[in-house]
Formats: C-alpha cells, sequence, structure tokens
DNA sequence: TTGAAAGCGCTAACAG
DNA sequence: CTGTTAGCGCTTTCAA
C-alpha cells in the first residue's frame, strides 16, 4: 500500500497557509522579514503536510544546497571505504550532508572525461563541492569546488590530498629487510601512475641505502590488479633463486600474490613475507600493511579542505601530503595543524 | 588554478550548434526523430564544449534520472558498509548510478519523519527510487518506489528485506549450548523493536527446545547501545551464579559486553564467551558474529527488488526474508575449538 | 525534422 | 511585512 500521491509543493503549503510562496520560501530560508504568527502558521502546515523542499528545484535556484559530493569509484573497496570513513567523519561534525556518487565499477571511472563528468553532475547542479577519490584527470572545469584525494597525477591543478608512496614504500621495504629478507621481489604498478612510479623507487633506494643489491629480474611489471598480479607472482616464485619477500604493489596486486603463493603450496608468511600497499587486511590476509587509519584520515582531511574552501575560507596551502606520518608540506591552516597532530600522536 | 567558469548549459550547445535547445534535448535523450548529421553536429559540440546536462534541472522536468538513492545512517559502520556492498554489486551490473545520502551521524537518522524527510529529498527530486536501511518508519509517502533492508517494524507498508532475527538468535543460542553453556545471558534490545522482540523469542524457545531452565534474570533489558549494555553486563557478571555466555542482543551491544568483561577482569573468550548480531568483527574481536556475507546479500536483493520496481516489473513477493547463517570468525579458547571446527566445515 | 513556448518547484529581486 | 514576477536548465507538447 505505497503512497504515489503527488509530492507536496510549496505551492500546496502557500495555498494552505493562506499566503504566497515567497512567504513560504522565506520561512523555509530562515529569512527574518515574517510577521511571529505567519511563520509559526506555515510552519505548522509544513508539518501537517509532511512538506520536504525539493532538492533539485531548489539546488536549481539557490547559492548553495548544504550538501557535499564524494566520487568514489567503488564503494566495496577497503580502499574506498576506509577513505569514506573518514568524510563521514568530517561530515558528522558539520552541517552539510554527504552524497556518495558512484557507478558501481572501478572500471567505469576510468577516464579522465568520465571523471570530469561525474565532477560536473554534481557540482554544476545539487552539491555545493565535491571530493573526488584517485582522480586520473589532472585539471576539472566545476562550478564549485573540488579536492582530491590520492590522485594519480602529480601535481594537479585542484587542491589535493596526497599519499606518500615513495616513503611508504621505503618503509615497507625496511621492514622486510629488518626481517632479514635480502631478496625482495617487487611487482611493479601502472607505469604512467605517479604512485607505482615513486614506489618503485622507494623500492630501489631502500635496497640501495641496505646495501643490498639491485637485481632487476626481481621487478616485474605488474598494473595494480589482481590477474595479473598472479602472473608475476608466478614468475617471481618459480626463478631460480626466489625472492623471500614480496612488495606486492597494491591491494590488489597483494591478493594476486595469495593466489599465486597458494597454488604453488607456499604458506604465509611461513615461506614468504606479502607486502600490499592502499589495503586494510581483513584478519590473517596479509601479513602487512602500510596503510591502515591514514586513508581515513586522508578522508577526513580532505572534506575539511572541501568545507573551507566553500565557506571561501582559502587555505594557505592547496596540498597535503600524507604518509603514515601526516607530512605537510609547506604552510598550512589551524585546523589542519590539529589534524596532523593528532593523526601524529594516535600513531 | 581552478576552473570558475560558468557550467555550460543546453542554450550553449544549441546556439554552438546553430539549433534550438529542443533539438538538443531530442539528442540528449536519444529520440529517434533528429536529423542524422544534425544529431552529430550536436553531439561534437557536446564534446567540444565539454557539456554534462544539469542533474537538478533535467530530473525537476523529466521522468528518469537513472538514479537510485541509499539511504544509510551512517557509513562508517561495519553493518553499513556490508550492505553497501551487496548494493554496490547489484548497480555495477545495472545501468543504473548510485546516490548515498548521510548525515553522517546515525542519531540523526533515528525518527520516523526524518527518515520521511530523506524519502522524500531524494525521491521528489533527483532519484528513481530509493533504498532504506533500518527504517523505523512503518509508511512512506513517495513519488518512487521505495525498498527497505532489514526495517525495524515487522510489517511495513513497503517492499523489504528481513534478517530472519528469529532463527539468527536460534542458531546463536544453539551454539553456545552445544559448546556447553548452560546459563546464557541476554541481553534484550529496544522492545519496540520487532528485531529485538524476535531475538528474545528465539533465545526462550532454544532454551526450552534444549530442555534448559528458563531464568530471568539472566534477561536484561538494553536498548541496543554500546553505553547501556556495559552497565548490563556488569549486572549479569557480578550476579552470584553469573552466565558462562551471552548474548549480546547487537554489535553494538557486544562492545559494551567487551567492555564490561574487561573491567572485571574477565577474559574474553577463555571466561566467557560473547554472541554479538550484526556484526562484523574486527581480528579477535567478537569470538562469534552471525551475519556477514549475509547483509551484502540482503543488499544486492533489496536493489534488485527496486530496479524491478521501477521498471514497472512487478514483484510476485514484496517481503524476502532472508536466512541468517551463523559465521563463526575471530579468536577462540581452546575448550571451544572442536565445536567452532564442526561449526566451519559445516558452512 | 525542427522551433517556440509552457512550465517543473523554487528563490530573489522589486513593489507595495 | 507580504505578494508579484522573472527566471534557473531542462523536457515536452504543439505547430510549422
Amino acid at each position: 500500500m505505497r503512497n504515489k500521491k503527488r509530492a507536496v509543493t510549496i505551492q500546496d503549503v502557500a495555498k494552505a497557509a493562506g499566503v504566497s510562496v515567497s512567504t513560504v520560501s522565506r520561512v523555509l530560508n530562515e529569512k527574518v522579514d515574517v510577521a511571529q504568527d505567519t511563520q509559526e502558521r506555515i510552519l505548522d502546515v509544513i508539518k501537517q503536510l509532511g512538506y520536504t523542499s525539493n532538492l533539485a528545484a531548489r539546488s536549481m535556484r539557490g547559492r548553495h544546497s548544504h550538501l557535499i559530493g564524494l566520487i568514489i569509484p567503488d564503494i566495496g573497496f577497503p580502499y574506498s571505504i576506509e577513505i569514506m570513513k573518514g568524510v563521514n567523519q568530517a561530515i558528522a561534525q558539520s552541517d552539510f550532508g554527504l552524497m556518495v556518487y558512484t557507478t558501481g565499477d572501478i572500471q567505469k571511472n576510468a577516464t579522465a572525461s568520465l571523471e570530469q563528468h561525474y565532477v560536473s553532475l554534481l557540482n554544476n547542479s545539487i552539491t555545493d563541492g565535491v571530493i573526488i577519490v584517485a582522480p586520473i584527470a589532472q585539471d576539472f572545469y566545476s562550478d564549485g569546488p573540488i579536492v582530491s584525494v590520492d590522485p594519480h597525477k602529480m601535481k594537479p591543478n585542484f587542491p589535493s590530498v596526497h599519499a606518500n608512496n615513495y616513503e611508504g614504500a621505503r618503509q615497507a621495504i625496511k621492514y622486510l629487510i629488518e626481517l632479514g629478507h635480502t631478496r625482495i621481489g617487487f611487482i611493479a604498478g601502472r607505469p604512467e601512475l605517479e604512485s607505482a612510479e615513486r614506489r618503485l623507487r622507494g623500492y630501489r633506494d631502500t635496497l640501495v641505502e641496505f646495501g643490498l643489491p639491485l637485481d632487476e629480474s626481481l621487478i616485474v611489471q605488474g598494473d595494480f590488479t589482481q590477474k595479473i598480479a598472479v602472473g608475476c607472482a608466478h614468475q617471481l616464485l618459480t626463478m631460480e633463486n626466489r625472492p623471500t619477500a614480496i612488495f606486492a604493489g597494491n591491494d590488489q596486486s597483494a591478493i594476486g600474490v595469495y593466489e599465486a603463493a597458494e597454488e604453488l603450496g607456499f604458506d604465509i608468511p611461513g615461506d614468504l613475507s606479502v607486502v600490499g600497499f592502499d589495503n586494510i587486511p581483513e584478519a590473517g590476509y596479509l601479513n602487512l600493511t602500510t596503510i591502515d587509519q591514514f586513508l581515513t584520515d586522508m578522508g577526513r582531511v580532505a572534506t575539511e579542505m572541501l568545507i573551507q574552501l566553500i565557506n571561501q575560507k582559502p587555505l594557505e596551502t592547496l596540498t597535503y601530503r600524507m604518509q603514515t606520518e601526516l607530512i605537510i608540506r609547506g604552510s598550512c591552516s589551524p585546523i589542519f595543524q590539529e589534524a596532523l597532530h593528532e593523526t601524529k600522536s594516535a600513531l
């Protein structure tokens, strides 16, 4: 017995209250120049009729909707979920609502022009500003402000929060070396991505730093997908002098490594150490992860940045580079100092 | 260097292509009555100008937006996340986009009238239909279809996907009994909620079924919050003949039980077995959970139902009651290992 | 095959 | 303090 009744409009409210639509609009927008009793009467009618203002109409006409958009490839991913948690935290403490937009498929999101499309879709209509996660695009046209989390391009033309991929990889490799590993495999990511390139550089530099030999056959080209990573891991694990540890590139690749290890009868972590990146492991799933609370922090900081932007409070710095320790380059506004401090002390 | 340029409208496209807005609108909506070359020219201009149609304006005028709304209290919750994953799966296989709406705060969502507000907000404007998670309301007014996941009311006046709370509780209690427990505490949920009532009934019936005494002092009134559960657990654990196991009502309550157990110096699961409900535990966090993949399935099924409704394909059944499976996760005391093992292999 | 024009529900001048 | 009115960008008759 679902009600299909035509939605009640501001017109209906006006009629029922015996006033004009503009008067109703006034009380809706909390303008001051309305008589006390008129206002009360209208509020009553609104409650009575169960009126909810039409979001589409309102954002078409008015200045802001108090809505923030989050454009995220696939909300089922651990990576996305952790970022969403952070956004959520910041939203909870603000008076903004959150619209998460997703196509449900990470593949569909993979072009710059589609990214632009989503940004326009939200920011030119119903949202006051947008957070976009892991964009490929270098630039966006938009009516409202944009902040990106973990963009693939190194120096995007919009405010952004970056993972410190280089330092993260260094820490991961350092960890493996300290475990006693001397032959560490590396599954590289898509070479056109900044993140992949910097992780690889972190790998090389750390080996050199610790005086370990740089065996190029230990570096195989992956593409951040599970499928390809299975093959890469096979290649590494069946070579003559096999590595005892593998840096898996990212979370998807790590899953691939596990798959391959299982096929080949390797025990993890007994026979093989695996390091992921970007991943939030299930219990016992990976035996090391480099990012955790960190992703949440990225989401939170990005949201706080966006709210500042929407409220026209200019940011002193538009790029934040975050690490397992939040690393901030250049000067920044007080609110982010605090985030920095919190995160550091939480670790 | 962010672009603040005014968004390009259908007017701009029309002007640039030397046609009227209606013609542009026609190609946008894939009407057939447009000349081949006109269409191509317009499509070209659209690409050139980077035009994206205004979502607000379009959904104000047109019939559908190909957007599904998901109203969910707090996207940071494991409960919400699992459901979202399922929705996401279904969305990925459809040609709908997904808008997740949240206020970021589970508290703000807790009244029927607010729920109605969110439904109207989305369904009277930008979405073609809405999925609402765990609503309290019995009924909704809405322009578009609604499907609810895990509603609190037993027989809501809209299509819904229910957890089988009764059977879930029975399985949990049965599991505890099979572990050898004879005194099992029960922290009840908010009595006005169907879910709470059915879980309690499952508890009682199972004890009776196994010939165990029904000690009313083992049932304490909680409200599905962590805070209150701490007190409940205290009460249970400090009574003369204390229970050796506790059914914690829901995930929040389970956290409360853990908190109390820790305060009192109890070891879980050494001294005490705890069963949660609704929860996805972190590693070793709870030693038993009833729901996992199940929540994801609920989300997926709800989305599939909604899409059917939007496409005007009538559903044969408007209520799906889904079976809860008992899934054991995390640590468990050695004396229970055997039973744990059996249960696992049964799945 | 196309254009002109009427509105969708709302806000923001501008009058009164 | 309140009403009238002009659009926001779009879809959809209705004519041409």
